[in-house]
DNA sequence: GCCTATTGGGAAAGCGCATTCCCACTGAGT
DNA sequence: ACTCAGTGGGAATGCGCTTTCCCAATAGGC
């Protein structure tokens, strides 16, 4: 038993299809009350769907948005993820997902996947790199989205631009302002310690990143202090606990009693050395910094008082980890809902939609131990 | 300028719309050589690319997998979408995604979404609610699978089967073991430790949680213990964490000092009165685990000194809390992925897709302190 | 060298729906 | 009473593609 149609339902209800189609889906016109009672009887007995395929077809499009994000299971897209759906739900849309690992080609892919499908909007998450062997990769993609914006699609970016966009058109962007944030991050901690700063950031060329790097050292310099020195590593958790590794190590060479493995509990007992302040260590993203702190932990430092940590993101799952993390706060949910709006054509109905704002939220460790 | 067709590419190519769509689309007949590579180039030349929902209204399938979760930020569940979006990209498919929150009419909606758009499987991710009061849902969404199942849909369930599923045929199943790794998990913790044990549960009638408290009450009975006090709540982190502290009001109080509030540092010399065995605590998942250790160290108690905490599902995200958090692995992706291949209808090609399996897994937050 | 397989391409019929036209009918206006 | 708008419903067309069916042309068998 095939699903039923609308022609079914309209023979047993003796109308003809256009009317059928103009009572069980939104039309200007709307058929007599008696009538549309009878289709209305006739579709619930007979449990007939309208097929979405055949309607988007018709009015050529679909009430799919496509999300593009690099990992669903980063609790960084899920939140954004959540934002989205919320705001698709709104739309009375569905949301479509590709998880593309952030390589320009399966971003291009998945935006033609979605043009093919016809989606009303695509609102892209992960950040784009910038290296010199991506251009062609970015050229592809921007070309894949300039031809699906010609055609009517709009696209909605969460960071920045689409890095080789012809057009404007049909282009929107959910701005945030991680150079900014980095910054006052940065001032925040160079006014309350003293010691130095590194950075621990993603692979050079990965956008997001190098904002936030950028802003750091910008914030750094402008409290009079010296720029960081900047650790690359992956941009996962991995590569904070790497980097975190090897921060470790230099902190321990630098030791009084010099290097002293104490594998995995509590450090045996803390050098009561004056030691000079201890170095602060920021991640550009809260995953990253959990990693950090993992890896400084397993080489027997504390945190804060061998070395301070901070993250940027505020993810919610992490919250919970002590010491608890100094981080930007950014309202990731609100951010993916706003690209969604925005995508959809009215963002709030009028005017900019509020400008993403986030937080500079110092915690625990980056605290000064006395 | 309209996306280009079929048509305006066998037109300039020279050829029928028949045999562009032979070359261009996988086909039994496949044109000679020199004409196919006319139509490619034509193709390539508009930069066509196939309406998908004109090919799923010819050919009556989609290429759509549907996904439905309570709440894709929710770590657990970003971690099967993981799974379902890689089968996905296996199967050359795109997935649909439903956050809903559980409620069994706005899965029933999905559902619907679903069917309407053709989706040739839907993997269910959530946990079913068997509560009196949700039978009708249930009974309504189990209405709308059958139909959908009738009409040559699949779908793959991830813990139980569907409540009231009347055929069979359509419906695949990933079980979960939750029983009997909690039972497990609580004669591990038995046979090491002496203390009472208190177990956070979720609403009651939430199957996951329901099957966790059973195997787990299960287990302390086969230890010879008695079985613990069950706590409902929340399934959520801030479930877990009223629980908490209901759970560290009670220690505190039979302590010999009586309460004492100290309210946000460790606790002040943590009294060194010949204690009993501390309490141990067994959240039906992580994120309450996580959670309900927050709130005890809110009241200044320590774990595992003061109170001991197990979870369950093992949620990498939470993998670097301290005390690293005993709890029962699940591969989480690979059920995903499981569920998403066997709705497929190609579970490895072969018999009984390998069961998923979970494991005890013991860490800090359930040693027992000398 | 004729007849039958076989191959390769085109014509056309849908897939299920929205929508534009068109027609029959009603009620109001003078 | 006759016309004119206005209304409510149906027939038909098309959205872009797949696929069956059909036809021409070629190759092979005796």
């Amino acid at each position: 038993m095939a699903a039923s149609t609308l022609t079914e339902v309209a023979r047993l209800a003796g109308v003809s299809p256009a009317t059928a189609s103009r009572v069980l889906n939104g039309s200007a016109r709307i058929p007599g009350k008696d009538i549309a009672d009878r289709v209305r009887q006739a579709a619930e007995s007979l449990g007939y769907i309208p097929n979405a395929q055949a309607q988007g077809l018709a009015k050529s499009s679909s009430g799919l948005i496509g999300l593009i994000v690099h990992d669903i299971a980063d609790p960084y897209f899920s939140a954004i993820a959540r934002g989205v759906q919320e705001a698709a739900r709104e739309q009375r849309k569905m949301v479509l997902l590709a998880s593309t690992e952030g390589a320009p080609a399966s971003e291009k892919e998945a935006v033609a996947a979605f043009a093919a499908r016809r989606a009303d909007s695509i609102v892209i998450a992960g950040s784009r790199m910038s290296r010199p062997e991506d251009v062609e990769g970015n050229a592809e993609l921007a070309a894949e989205l300039d031809r699906y914006c010609r055609n009517g699609g709009q696209v909605a970016v969460v960071g920045h631009a689409v890095v080789g966009a012809a057009t404007e058109e049909g282009y929107h962007v959910v701005q945030v302002p991680n150079e900014e944030l980095a910054a006052q991050l940065a001032s925040e901690l160079a006014a309350t310690r003293e010691g130095e700063f590194v950075i621990i950031g993603g692979p050079e060329g990965l956008l997001t990143s190098d904002d936030r790097i950028r802003g750091f050292q910008q914030g750094l310099s402008a409290a009079g202090r010296p720029a960081a020195e900047v650790l690359r590593t992956s941009f996962n958790r991995s590569g904070g606990f790497d980097a975190g590794l090897a921060i470790a190590a230099r902190i321990k060479a630098a030791r009084p009693g010099g290097a002293a493995p104490s594998d995995d509990r509590p450090a045996p007992a803390a050098p009561p050395a004056a030691a000079p302040a201890p170095l602060c260590i920021f991640a550009v993203n809260d995953v990253m910094a959990i990693g950090a702190a993992a890896a400084l932990r397993s080489q027997g430092l504390r945190i804060p008082r061998d070395a301070t940590v901070a993250g940027f993101d505020d993810i919610e799952t992490l919250r919970d980890f002590r010491p608890a993390l100094s981080t930007v706060h950014l309202p990731l949910e609100e951010i993916g809902r706003q690209a969604a709006r925005s995508a959809a054509g009215r963002d709030g109905d009028g005017a900019a939609p509020s400008p993403v704002t986030g937080k500079v939220t110092l915690r625990r460790s980056t605290e000064t131990v006395a």
